[in-house]
DNA sequence: GTCTATATGCTGATAGAC
DNA sequence: GTCTATCAGCATATAGAC
């Protein structure tokens, strides 16, 4: 990684480099696991400099929430074709979501495995998280389902089967399209044995 | 918690009381954050002292897996009728897993948020989740499904929604037996489009 | 403005007391 | 057999150099 070695590597790139490598660091070890001596390595700086860009630890991945939640946004709704069917546009909204947390950037894969502890950040946090899942309220809402049939749990029941999905997912299998469309299949069901 | 005021509380009971502790902290600050010190005070013992009972902190998260999994195993095990149909069956394990998951023991919901990371101790665990999964994977056997339709996918899609549910759920809303009968629900009507 | 030498406290674990 | 005093090292973070 880093191809920094072209001109100066200083300040503009750098606090993205640090947040690239603590993004990878905590996908791969997790927050708590992954030390500030790490990161800085990764960058080839000495572990103090981070204060530099960087109040603190608990700062670093609440920018890295933050950046995941604006990739993630960004790709479903690129994704969203307007002139759609309400299921197309879920099934394409559903395929965005799990191309990115299985095959995408580390910054939405780091997103899905940790939250930050400290209340304020994890209220922030929440905030953006709720944010983007309205997208998906709003394409359920757009269904025509059966009167019985609870969306929220709809919405929780794809949304929660995707996003665990990462726990196990090994590349070479289903792709995350392929999976995502099977999920909405399963789901689609209920529309078309009511009509 | 800890009735231990009652004779000898040495011994018998305290690497379990150890085991619980340890259990509890997992759940509620993951097993990085988890530090020996505050267990031990948990249990009104030294932190050396556990170094008797588990010889790592390592040690004690697999032993804790080891008991979540006999758990969960032994209370699906026993919610399923022999005689029941497919679905219902299905739909009981379920129940009983997401009981379990959200409002059963803290060793079962311990073993869906951190697995070791160690390699040998990890292989250990995957393999009694294996054995507990392959649960689900006979009762999804026994469903008459269309051919075209992937149970593994099924399984996943299920056992996900599920396990995810407890990064969002909060007693008094739904319950859990309310959130598995719908997620099965949605599954259902697969089946019942083909007869 | 950019980064470093260094502090302070806490960690898991050991060697050895009772 | 049961538990404790203590170690050696690493964590994040600060005060201050260039």
């Amino acid at each position: 990684m880093a191809n920094s070695r072209t001109s100066k590597p200083t300040a503009a790139g750098r606090r993205s480099e640090i947040l690239t490598a603590a993004a990878q660091r905590f996908v791969d070890q997790g927050f708590a696991q992954s030390t500030l001596r790490e990161i800085a390595a990764d960058c080839d700086i000495r572990p103090a400099a981070i204060y530099y860009y960087f109040r603190s630890k608990t700062d670093i991945l609440t920018a890295v929430h933050e950046e995941g939640m604006r990739q993630i946004k960004n790709a479903v709704e690129q994704a969203l074709e307007p002139n759609d069917g309400p299921w197309q546009r879920l099934e394409a909204a559903a395929i965005a979501h799990l191309n990115a947390l299985l095959e995408g950037g580390v910054f939405f894969q780091a997103v899905m495995q940790e939250m930050p502890k400290e209340p304020t950040a994890a209220k922030h946090i929440v905030a953006l998280r709720n944010a983007y899942e309205n997208i998906f309220d709003d394409l359920f809402g757009a269904l025509d389902l059966p009167p019985d049939c609870d969306r929220r749990d709809l919405r929780l029941m794809l949304l929660g089967a995707m996003n665990w999905s990462h726990r196990w997912y090994q590349p070479g299998g289903k792709t995350p399209e392929q999976l995502a469309r099977n999920y909405i299949r399963f789901l689609r069901q209920q529309l078309e044995s009511t009509e």
